[in-house]
DNA sequence: CTCAATTTGTTCGTATGTATG
DNA sequence: ACATACATACGAACAAATTGA
């Protein structure tokens, strides 16, 4: 009896592929730091319960990443690690947020206006009377790392259209000096790439995504801006300290916060 | 000539996988909603441009999900959203994840005393004399959803054993009375499942999961608590108020708030 | 009711990829 | 490196069910 049934079971991924993503992660995470060798093939079969062939195919997927060198009668050698693409500190407040994708490089593919308007989840404001629907594309060195999906209340998009046709959105909305933001709100989770996706980031279809909604509500109580985010998913961390509160009492480290409104009167609960 | 080299050339994944991938997340996201007709064979077929064979093996893998329903002559209609199982909400702030994981049913795979150390990154506090290694499985009705692995300070460890044994150990130590914690924080990013992993959480070898990174530290600045979390991919959702300190301000909801140091005095910048 | 158009279901042949021993 | 078995993917043709004119 072959073993398709035993491992077949639970991925349908080929068996390679998971072996091989499973030695990546151990040189990536420096579980096998650079210079060791790792485990014979031998041992790979037995930890894995694979033939030598698919051990041997997954060792030379990794060899054309360069990430181990085998040599034949010593063993096979991590050469490298695979660098470390997590450059990108996701924020978790809104000042970092705008901060952040000031200076953004980014290609607009496409603007409708009057849009279809976004989904809002609940407590997530009232629809604005029209949306203009904004898709772009972010790069850093040369590289996409993110789609944006970006529902802009059209109101504001008019006021200065070329400005929000050219770069980032949010940092121009803080500008403007009548603008009052009283909520702003990410949502986080996995997803999946669709085709338009996938194409735009350079990855395989229905490879994972970290995708993030992000709404912001004016003093009105409407979602003037309202963001759906996929990122790459080796290309971020995501920081969160625990303690924040005390720690913005103590410090109270002040930014771009001036124009914002200082009321949270609106508040409404779910 | 085949598209062989055209498609395969991102993604190794069986190509109908990914199709299924993408179509299984329209449902999930409402875009294709719940008795819709969706596209016709024909008209997936250009969208992925694969084979009519490639889209039908997609739809039979979202049949035997119970998420579509095909009919000879018809179509083929969305006969159900796949229930969403993102009914973890990941704390972001220290009170609700220790009120998140009071009542969590937890299994202990391994307890290993005097473990190696765990790897810090930089302002995350110092080593302690010894540490406790704990290995657990965490469900919820009846279904794994994370795996954690927990270094806790030897010296907490062996003050209620029994307790750390059985059950979550981060409610235990905010009950200690004479504990206080000056710093607890989270980093959050997207990996792979390694075979013990992929075998706790019974999904496959190299699937994504969401890794979590949390360490909490007392008064001396020891790092008595860091623990990694590897998440299901699609359990979860990250909820995040970009304007938090505001609302704090506002409302200044207390909750087990009484017993921890007001203390950020010891802060550490990098 | 029949006809044609639409749409899913089935089959064949061929080529390549995956996995075992 | 080889022989074997099974999985993936293509293209194309044909069969069967549904719908509406």
């Amino acid at each position: 009896m072959t073993k398709y049934s035993t491992i077949y079971g639970r991925s349908r991924v080929p068996l390679y592929l998971q072996v091989a993503s499973v030695m990546r992660e151990r040189i990536t995470s420096g579980h096998w730091a650079e210079g060791d060798r790792i485990s014979t093939l031998e041992e790979l079969e037995k930890e894995f319960g694979v033939a030598r062939v698919t051990v041997r195919q997954a060792i030379d997927l990794l060899r054309a990443e360069g990430l181990v060198q085998a040599q034949q009668g010593r063993g096979t050698f991590v050469s490298g690690k695979p660098m470390d693409h997590r450059w990108l500190n996701l924020a978790t407040d809104f000042d970092s947020l705008v901060d952040s994708i000031r200076n953004n490089v980014l290609k607009r593919v496409s603007i409708q206006r009057d849009a279809a308007p976004p989904c809002l989840a609940p407590g997530e404001g009232r629809l604005a009377a029209a949306y203009t629907f904004l898709k772009s594309v972010q790069f850093n060195s040369g590289r996409p790392f993110s789609v944006v999906h970006l529902h802009l209340d059209q109101q504001l998009f008019l006021r200065d259209h070329k400005r929000f046709t050219r770069s980032a959105a949010l940092p121009k909305i803080v500008e403007m000096e009548d603008m009052v933001i009283t909520h702003a709100y990410q949502i986080f989770s996995i997803g999946v790439a669709d085709p338009e996706t996938a194409d735009l980031l350079e990855i395989g279809l229905g490879e994972p995504t970290a995708d993030c909604h992000l709404t912001v509500i004016d003093d009105r109580g409407v979602a003037i801006y309202v963001a759906d985010i996929h990122y790459l998913k080796d290309c971020f961390v995501l920081r969160n300290d625990l303690l924040a509160r005390h720690a913005a009492r103590r410090s109270g480290t002040a930014l771009t916060r001036k124009r914002r409104a200082t009321a949270g009167d609106l508040a409404v609960e779910a």
